[in-house]
DNA sequence: TCTGGGGTCCTAGGACCC
DNA sequence: TCTGGGGTCCTAGGACCC
């Protein structure tokens, strides 16, 4: 591969990533059709093959399908993220030494950059697809092409067609046939196109991937935006879609959850509140950050008849912080006056926001009282580091077993690669 | 009676992604 | 009983400044 080859986009993603996940420990789960639930086990965001062939649809909540789901012999897992994190990194650490630029876009999928031949790429890409299966278990797709956009495509392509062996090299196809390909494709199926978008394109008589590519890029960036004109550049082969800037902090950090039980006082609201906000700051001190703004919310079930009430809380800080206490005393004080009791609570949930890197010379707050819990929140970091994640937690975040409203995991896997006490069993006999 | 133009910063909201 | 969680980017509009 000399510097003279085109550069190419690679996108490898894992097919069905979490149901994979699972039955790379669980032989029996390969016999039949699979599925993984949301947290709370509400409803289904990964489905095996043979799930999809049963029609199971994403999304679909768990509780309605249940009964079918015995009678088809099919079995739910609970999401155990810790396990599909841990299988991520070893996935990432492989394509990393393929790969000189490789951006990882989400926990199943990572963009990678190389030189070479159509025959060249599409070789070195079987080579990646069968070192992830030989050395973590996990089958993957690679979708090789000019741009990210046409790399997502082939992927598709790869997925969709079995003859392809898991690889699909757009340039391998002359123009004409790319275009009946993209003919072939709704609009909404390109990265970047989703309903509102769709219906507004088909006022301009633009239905398919292929009407989209030879759009007018001027009148696409007037009537919607400079990200769709991206897309129509990037359906022609020319990257435009930029390179994502090397952020290692998070803007925005967000803690939510369904509960498992409805919290119906206000006490219980608070003691959510407080779990909540402590894995946010967790969060938050991980990337050595501090937030200076803060939204709480909580709220009843969409699909409940009756009132409603869904009270959002924004609170701005006296000075941006990392500390457990300041945060959960702020989040509680706004929230905790909104509250209706009586009124069931299923959703909870805090947003940091403003948030900035800590400095190593905090300014000084004369409001703040001088027993300030400096440090508090690293101490409870390091404690925690030690004996295992909760062991230490302010209130409620301290207890082993959690309260009713802890979310339900009820088919949850063990935690083979991260926890000593759940490690895989092999049998001898 | 008329009340510029250009710039920055911030926030809310829309749209989308996996 | 029961319907995911966590994030990004862009745009418009308001406040404020010179």
């Amino acid at each position: 591969m000399t510097a003279k080859s085109p550069r190419r986009v690679l996108l490898v993603d894992v097919n069905n990533c979490f149901v994979s996940c699972e039955r790379v420990f669980d032989p029996k789960l390969r016999e039949v059709p699979a599925v993984v639930l949301s947290n709370n086990d509400g409803c289904v965001v990964a489905r095996s093959p043979e799930a999809k062939a049963l029609g199971v649809q994403m999304g679909d909540p768990w509780f309605k399908l249940e009964n079918q789901a015995r009678v088809w012999g099919m079995v739910a897992r609970s999401s155990n993220y810790e396990l599909y994190g841990s299988l991520s990194a070893k996935v990432m650490a492989i394509l990393g030494r393929f790969m000189a630029e490789l951006s990882i876009y989400s926990i199943d999928e990572a963009f990678g950059v190389l030189r070479g031949t159509t025959e060249e790429l599409t070789e070195t890409a079987r080579t990646i697809k069968e070192t992830i299966l030989k050395h973590v278990g996990l089958p993957v797709c690679v979708g090789i092409a000019s741009t990210k956009t046409l790399a997502k495509i082939a992927n598709h392509g790869a997925k969709k067609h079995p003859q392809l062996g898991g690889v699909c090299h757009w340039d391998a196809y002359p123009e004409e046939q790319q275009d009946r390909i993209l003919e072939s494709l709704e609009v909404d199926e390109v990265w970047g196109v989703a309903g509102r978008t769709k219906k507004r394109l088909a006022m301009l008589d633009i239905h398919t991937v292929r009407d989209l590519k030879y759009a007018d890029p001027q009148l696409i960036r007037k009537k919607f935006s400079v990200v769709l004109q991206r897309t129509v550049y990037e359906l022609r082969g020319t990257p435009a879609v930029p390179d994502d800037v090397e952020r290692k902090t998070k803007e925005q950090l967000i803690f939510s959850r369904m509960l498992g039980a409805p919290a119906t006082t206000t006490a219980e609201v608070e003691q959510v509140l407080s779990v909540y906000t402590q894995r946010a700051a967790y969060r938050l001190r991980k990337q050595g950050s501090v937030a200076k703004h803060l939204q709480v919310f909580a709220s009843t079930s969409a699909f409940a008849d009756g009132p409603r009430s869904a009270p959002y809380v924004s609170v701005s800080l006296t000075q941006p912080t990392d500390d457990p206490i300041t945060l959960t005393k702020s989040a509680i004080a706004a929230l905790s006056p909104h509250i209706e009791p009586g009124m069931k609570y299923n959703r909870a949930g805090i947003i940091l926001t403003g948030i900035t890197q800590k400095t190593s010379h905090q300014y000084l707050d004369p409001f703040v009282a001088p027993f300030e819990h400096r440090g508090l929140g690293d101490t409870i970091d390091r404690v925690n580091r030690r004996h295992g994640d909760r062991a230490l937690g302010l209130g409620l975040a301290g207890l082993k077993d959690g309260p009713v409203w802890q979310m339900r995991r009820a088919m949850l896997s063990p935690r083979v690669t991260t926890h000593w006490d759940e490690l895989a069993v092999v049998k001898a006999s």
